[in-house]
DNA sequence: GTGAAAGCGCTAACAA
DNA sequence: TTGTTAGCGCTTTCAC
């Protein structure tokens, strides 16, 4: 496929009648080399259209300067906030990134951490697909000192710490201000109960209901994949339900807003029938009327966060495993879409 | 940083008294191997804890499988639908894709390429970044037979081919759509005009009105960064505007939210008032009332038919400079914010 | 169906 | 400040 050969740090050498070791530490730009010297190394460099051989170098070296990361999908706001940040923090300190997606499949999950095992990440962030279960896939990796560090929806493991906001708060808040509101009948729509991120927000609906003395009604969880097909889907099931629920708590902005136009469509009307509060601070929950109330998530911050740990690991500057959890600040941010003020 | 030493395939070899470029083969599912002996090698690399080296694979083969893709963000929906279509081609022809963002930066871009570059992609596929400037950037991997393939934001290269749709038949729909509305005097919110994106809405925008009989006003052309704030910006240069636009046709549905929804806080009606048309048919144009007019975009078509394109070049069977460019079918979906009716 | 030998391009360790 | 030597782990070539 190539039309020429490759020129190697050989042919620079025998060019500058040097060996091949200075032209490589003429390339790395290492301080033992004379000025001068590195500037014929590179500029021969440039004129014999060198290019960089980073799978000799990693062979040689043994390490890449690259990080995995794998997300179920890239395509909410929430999650290139996070990515965003890590890209920085990474781009400083002189890593890559490769990152990958897991489309919510556990097993395309399991062939990514495969793929990334192979290729030889330093280090791996993971939030977990919808229905990965178990952590013994990661396995593979800790055995041979490969750090693995969860973000938002994490799994417990001993080596690996996790980085999260107070879910069961948020839910808490979420709930209790649907309450203070006046809502008595407050439907939860929410994700796999495996993961940590939902389950715990349940726990903070439950408690808020518990709080205000309010039975927990099992089929007032809706457990789903929060797109927007469940969104539409939940919407027709709340149609059915006699009596209509006066509250809705979604822990997704993007469900919520489907879910909301479909009721708004069948001639509910929000907040006065039914008040809504979401979950993300997704820009959708501004642009959609009534605006949607939620709970804001630091993404560019958790993104930072999680990639600064990994490094300060990396660089050997603080063990990795002396922290289990850190958890971010996130808040209840009013809007109309809750404002109903039924008391 | 690891914990024990690397298991190889000559341990493997050793173990079993086999060679190693058996094992190699076993490992490879190579058919010249007996199933037997192949069953004993893959045992034998679990029980050891073998990990497939790819970089010692990719020194001595000289292929990566991999190719490069490098685009302005991933956080919008068609890029998301792109990379999704990519994958999926990608992966059944077992290659694995490197995913880059530019943010919009030329720079970064340019380091993303040397960087696909070292990396020894087997070929890249780009979509460009706002501000980037001429091709030479691309020029290395040219030179060494490394196929680049432009999708959507396209360069002009002899030797690189373009996905993209017709974007100035979708300009001059999207502005018809709004002249056949009775609309009369319409802004065009668009982007960097170096970009053929952009510059050929704007010629299908100014052929539109051209064909309505309507005189170009050049200070009714926005070009702007097409992001939430620019959309919140020109809605701040309208209302300063005497007489009002009757019509607002924009390159990017998010954009065209932000703006739609800032003048409607400001007492605008749509599409009473002011008509609006958006571009990509993103899931914010459903979710918005009145509900955004559109052009589609088949985003997922678009990464499928790019990806088999690139690697039918990479396998031989199809050379990449026999195309130009192909062109996608794009549509315009009228929804109410543009029904205005004014006839 | 299996093996021996060579080398991909780089860098670590040691030497000068 | 620069050089020598060796070897990272794999696959290719040729041989049987």
């Amino acid at each position: 496929m190539y039309s020429e050969k490759e020129v190697t740090i050989y042919d620079i050498a025998k060019r500058l009648d040097l060996s091949a070791t200075t032209v490589s530490r003429g390339l790395k730009d290492n301080p033992a080399i004379s000025k001068k010297t590195k500037k014929r190394i590179t500029d021969v460099a440039v004129e014999m259209g060198y290019r960089f051989n980073t799978f000799a170098s990693n062979l040689r070296s043994k390490r890449t300067n690259t990080i995995g990361v794998i997300i179920p999908r890239m395509n909410s706001s929430f999650m290139s906030d996070v990515l965003a940040g890590m890209e920085k923090v990474a781009n400083e300190a002189n890593y890559n990134l490769i990152i990958s997606q897991s489309l919510e499949s556990a097993d395309k999950e399991a062939v990514n951490i495969k793929t990334m095992f192979n290729n030889r990440v330093d280090g791996l962030m993971v939030s977990v697909a919808y229905n990965t279960n178990g952590v013994s896939q990661f396995e593979m990796l800790l055995q041979k000192g490969v750090p693995v560090l969860f973000f938002d929806r994490t799994l417990d493991h001993p080596m690996c710490p996790g980085i999260i906001i107070d879910n069961q708060k948020s839910g808490y808040l979420a709930t209790r201000h649907l309450l203070d509101q006046g809502c008595k009948n407050i439907i939860h729509i929410t994700g796999n109960q495996e993961r940590n991120v939902y389950s715990e927000r349940q726990k903070g609906y439950e408690s808020a209901l518990a709080e205000a003395g309010i039975e927990l009604n099992k089929d007032q969880t809706f457990v789903t994949m929060l797109d927007e097909q469940a969104g539409i889907d939940c919407a027709e099931q709340i149609l059915k339900m006699s009596p209509l629920p006066d509250g809705v708590f979604v822990d997704n902005d993007n469900c919520a807003a489907n879910c909301m136009m479909k009721l708004m469509d069948s001639g509910i009307k929000i907040p006065e029938d039914i008040a809504f509060i979401g979950f993300n601070n997704d820009p959708i929950s501004k642009i959609i009327r009534p605006a949607l109330s939620t709970i804001s998530y630091p993404g560019v911050e958790m993104g930072q966060i999680a990639a600064r740990k990994l490094i300060s690991h990396l660089n050997g500057q603080q063990n990795i495993n002396s922290t289990n959890s850190i958890v971010l600040r996130s808040e209840l941010i009013v809007r109309d879409s809750s404002l109903c003020n039924r008391l």
